[in-house]
DNA sequence: GACCCATGAAGTGTCGACAATCATGATTGC
DNA sequence: GCAATCATGATTGTCGACACTTCATGGGTC
């Protein structure tokens, strides 16, 4: 999963002991979900999914409170759980918040992002070149690699609310969609280069530029998307 | 709490007997957290609350979570749960956030918003100005009507990420501030006019205009708050 | 006297069972 | 034959009890 880049978004706690069954149900939840093991739409039984699991319905339902709050399932009192649909009107919706934000996000972390951030954003962007998907301009890294820098730099934003609205939620019903319909970027290199602009605006401090090239770069993508 | 003018932002199922124990358990957790009952970054104890609310621990665990959710509690892994804590920093943050989601929606709104609820807006906001709080220039209906228009706009937008995102979470933290620090707006009439601005803007199907007007509210809100 | 370790209590995490609700299909009446 | 009603099964909501972790207290040792 993680494979030789590190995946900052995927995989919490999975494998962590210490932790508590709900938290690693949750992860495994998550990525049983996005990957598309459990259907969007799908009805989630609480004592099948228990069973196949291996637990009981306590951790489990706590898990699917959770997967609730990120919005990749949807609970009905006395009806269950069902896994979230994210179609096009619901992508259209959540690319229009994430260019409010990321924007948002682009602009404080031209401010605030260290230099060290800056040279190690540079590395994982270098890396993401070097993979055969990209090189062939096929695909860009499952789009995990894309996100990844993406969490980067809202993270290098440093305010706190906009990291745990887009890591928290948007993020993951990003993730769903983007599995759910198998999709693959049809223009790589192209998005990678947009990266490299948007990081090269950030260690020029640009904030403003910044901001514009980030908000242009996900308007791309959605149009990339909506035209499939 | 509802007072004559309806609010759409408190109680929700807290005495529909149809629904689950558990939501009204959130609804009633919501009240106490907001009011200051429970005072910020409070222990909360499992077994207490239960006792308290005359119910088991199950449920109670349960809102817990969807007040995590919410981010009105902080919850750590063996160590219980505690009622978050929202200052100055934290505010900042939340008022950048806003500024960005609140401009976006008021942009949507002045597409969407149909003609109806322009005009039902415009009555609240006629009702607000006859309150008395507002008229000796006090206080703004405890702030819960200011976020009230808040949402109605939001709500106008259309875009269903974007209102989960501000009624979901962000207002939630907004009321936890305010009330915790017993705030009362120094500028209700003043506020109360710049709604009035940004609903022509809106009724005037301008968007560029009611973004800026609401961005500049926001801003206005927080330097108030700040300078406190 | 200070630090470390053991012991106890309190609290959280997990489990299995019961009660209430909803969905499905058969039955009855028109 | 069709619609409404009722019974049945399964699922969700709730409860009480047990296991494990954490924190505080007290005793012991250096």
């Amino acid at each position: 999963m993680g494979k030789s880049v590190d995946n900052h978004l995927a995989e919490g706690t999975a494998n962590d002991p210490s932790s508590t069954l709900a938290a690693r149900l949750t992860d495994q939840l998550v990525e049983a979900i996005v990957s598309g093991q459990l259907a969007s739409g799908e009805k989630l039984s609480e004592p099948e999914l228990a069973q196949r699991f291996g637990t009981s319905r306590g951790p489990l339902r706590e898990a699917l409170q959770r997967l609730e709050g990120m919005r990749l399932v949807e609970r009905r009192p006395h009806q269950g759980a069902r896994v979230a649909v994210v179609g096009r009107r619901e992508l259209a919706d959540l690319y229009a918040v994430r260019e409010a934000l990321e924007g948002m996000a682009c602009r404080l972390a031209a401010e605030a992002m260290s230099d060290e951030a800056i040279a190690s954003l540079r590395r994982l962007l270098v890396e993401h070149e070097r993979l055969p998907e990209v090189q062939a301009d096929r695909s860009y890294f499952q789009e995990e690699g894309y996100l990844d820098f993406h969490f980067r730099v809202v993270q290098a934003s440093g305010n706190d609310e906009l990291i745990a609205v887009l890591a928290g939620q948007l993020y993951h019903r990003v993730r769903l969609y983007r599995y759910r319909s198998s999709h693959v970027s049809r223009r790589p290199q192209r998005a990678l280069k947009e990266h490299h602009q948007i990081l090269d605006a950030i260690e020029a401090r640009d904030g403003e530029l910044a901001e514009i090239l980030m908000r242009r770069h996900i308007r791309a993508a959605r149009s990339s998307i909506e035209e499939e």
